[in-house]
DNA sequence: TATGTTCTTTTGTTCAGACATTATACAAAC
DNA sequence: GTTTGTATAATGTCTGAACAAAAGAACATA
């Protein structure tokens, strides 16, 4: 019955052997059609691999010969005595890793809220100029929104916006602020440049943040950058240390 | 007399067939240091499949487990019909932000100083085997750098070899750490996973670096793959954060 | 209760051999 | 001379089989 069932699963089970196409190759796609079925991505152990090598018709080293890319491919997991099932999907650190932080969240199926949202107009200062490329003294907006879980907020997040982009300051910030910039703007961020360091809670980020005074911050500046080198955005966020870990994949 | 000449090259056709060290990855090994010899990577062929399985006395298919990988790699083509030879290397990829540390400081002509260097041999605890995909309790080598420049040390790094690259413990540890990975392991790293956060520094930590206890102390963790996705190194950093601030462009 | 001990299941490793496919060189045919 | 076969050499694919090693379960023992 559960024999049955299996079979059922495996719709494509049509070797070809008579194709140009070399067996461990079918059956690596064969495999990867595995892959994507929720059955088995939930966990469930593909068939063992005598018992694939029986139904398909072809010897187990051949298996094996496409297995080992997948899972090499991280995509399938292989267990000595065990079995073999499907990867966790790295969620994640794939295409989102620098998508602004509440996609990364909502990505993640993680339940977002604002706890404050505030914005104000203000005169650059000196660091404010440098990181936008604007005169000091030129008005521009900032953004302060105070974000975390159900369990309380764990990130202080102050946004500049350079003046060039036009933010009015009535937009609904409870949106994916990456989305406003996009749609309502048509300013498409393609570089993030940003410096990452430790920082000790002072009064006030304590009071927002609910730590004790020094606690370790992680504070994460970033200034993010359209097509044309142009600065958009310089955002500054206070991380409480113990709930917030940086995490990125840096390829060559 | 060729013949004489490549038994003569093979020196370490030390294959112990008692060893628990699989075989395919003893092959791996010795063809990682036919890749050195110069007489190969000046275009000359590997020895054919054939020859090599009875050489070592080790058969094709065991060979080619290990040729695979390092054809995957790309530090091997492989032609049918024709032969194996060492593929021409890459031109030395952008040292974009990532290359490591001492590089990084080397390329931007500031004076780098080792304070300390220690290497010695542990067992890997959950951790560690989580992160270089090992079992816990294997054996491994364990390198701790207090590196810095003139006015003091600024960063404490702790790292861990995954056993399949061979470390010794007798390299030269005040070469760049990536240039011994590449040039005497043929490991070349293509992946970096990094996870930083902030945390306050211990009593340990503050003598090291020579700070108060509960200063902030940005730390990096971070594994490093090749291009087989199998880990090569863990490494830990713990920067002094009143002297470092970690930067990086992320680009979509 | 805790701790070994043994058995079973499943992947990991290795082997020896067969035949296919591709590239090359050389010879034969046009 | 150019093309076309043919032999040879090398990697590519595939098989069937055996045993090793790890994980887990069932059981027994202290």
């Amino acid at each position: 019955m559960s024999e049955q069932k299996n079979i059922q699963t495996l719709k494509s089970l049509s070797i070809d052997h008579d194709s140009p196409v070399p067996l461990h190759l079918q059956v690596e796609k064969i495999l990867r059609d595995m892959i994507n079925d929720p059955e088995y991505q939930n966990g469930k152990f593909l068939p063992k691999e005598v018992d694939l090598s029986k139904r398909l018709g072809i010897s187990r080293n051949t298996i094996r010969q496409a297995t080992n890319r997948l899972v090499q491919e991280k995509l399938l997991i292989r267990k000595k005595g065990v079995g073999t099932k499907v990867a966790k999907k790295q969620v994640e650190t794939k295409l989102s890793n620098w998508v602004s932080f509440s996609q990364e969240m909502h990505a993640q199926g993680i339940d977002f809220r604002n706890y404050e949202i505030k914005v104000s107009q203000i005169k650059a200062d000196t660091d404010i100029s440098e990181q936008l490329e604007v005169k000091e003294g030129h008005e521009l907006f900032k953004l302060e929104r105070l974000r975390g879980l159900d369990n309380g907020p764990f990130v202080y997040f102050i946004s500049y916006f350079h003046p060039r982009i036009g933010i009015t300051g009535n937009e609904d910030f409870e949106r994916h602020l990456y989305d406003i910039l996009e749609h309502e703007y048509h300013t498409i961020p393609v570089l993030s440049r940003e410096q990452i360091s430790a920082i000790l809670a002072n009064k006030f980020l304590a009071v927002k943040l609910g730590v004790p005074v020094n606690s370790a911050i992680l504070q994460r500046k970033r200034v993010v950058y359209d097509p044309g080198n142009r600065p958009i955005e310089y955002n500054i966020g206070y991380y409480r240390a113990d709930q917030f870990t940086y995490s990125i994949d840096i390829k060559r």
